[in-house]
DNA sequence: TGACATCTACGAAGGACTTCGTATACACTC
DNA sequence: GAGTGTATACGAAGTCCTTCGTAGATGTCA
């Protein structure tokens, strides 16, 4: 499976999914740091499979090889284990009791408890 | 405030939150390792602030310096702002998206949701 | 006392992550 | 063609994380 992202990569990765792809250079200026440092990152991120580069023009156009879903199910899958032991609603706790959710984030979340439940009968 | 726990890091607070406190060796045989492996790891956490020590008997006693929750509630909040814009919702989503939660944890979420919203009216 | 078990301390190796400097290639313009 | 701007490639340094080997102190028991 992919590699997780560590934390700049991280960064990377939600540039390229709001932006779809980029160039190195569309990329730093969103982003920030030095510019070889980016370049670095793709260049890593791309032996890493994280990214996948398309070479046809002079600058290389990136763009990210998993779906922001898929990589955050996966995050949130490893939290979940490492140090919640599993328990999605000892997460969702904390998730919830952190930050104040606003109401509409609420009824989301309920909207969703009824599809799952709904799903399941 | 107290640096993120690294992976191994967790594994040993995991042993520390379920036996209150531990030596080296106690929290060896419940964590595996080398022995020397997890004594470094116990001095450097040490220095790191992330647990306490105490040296009174020959084998030194560990105990966490945080609470579970607390540190849980640290690596939620990380975690939420790097890989989901901070939109607690999206991540409750992909949370119990992937994992299916059992009818007791659903029920246990919308009572949270219950109080949540009653506490703030 | 001597042999042995058990403890802490510490240094060093190996790997991953991040950053940056430099080399090199290509394109454009005067 | 010389100069300038912009691209990729790559090596090397610095840091952190993890693991382990070894040294030295302390306790126990025949």
């Amino acid at each position: 499976m992919k590699p997780k992202p560590t934390a700049s990569e991280l960064a990377i990765l939600n540039v390229l999914w709001r932006r779809k792809s980029g160039t190195v250079r569309e990329i730093h200026s969103d982003c920030g740091g030095g510019y070889t440092t980016v370049l670095k990152m793709l260049q890593i991120m791309t032996d890493k499979g994280l990214v996948e580069r398309d070479e046809a023009e002079r600058a290389h156009v990136y763009r990210p090889s998993l779906q922001r879903e898929e990589t955050q199910g996966q995050l949130v899958g490893d939290l979940l284990d490492r140090v919640f032991g599993g328990s999605a609603a000892q997460m969702v706790m904390q998730a919830l009791s952190g930050r104040k959710a606003s109401r509409d984030e609420i009824a989301q979340i309920r909207q969703m408890l009824d599809r799952m439940e709904g799903g399941k009968k």
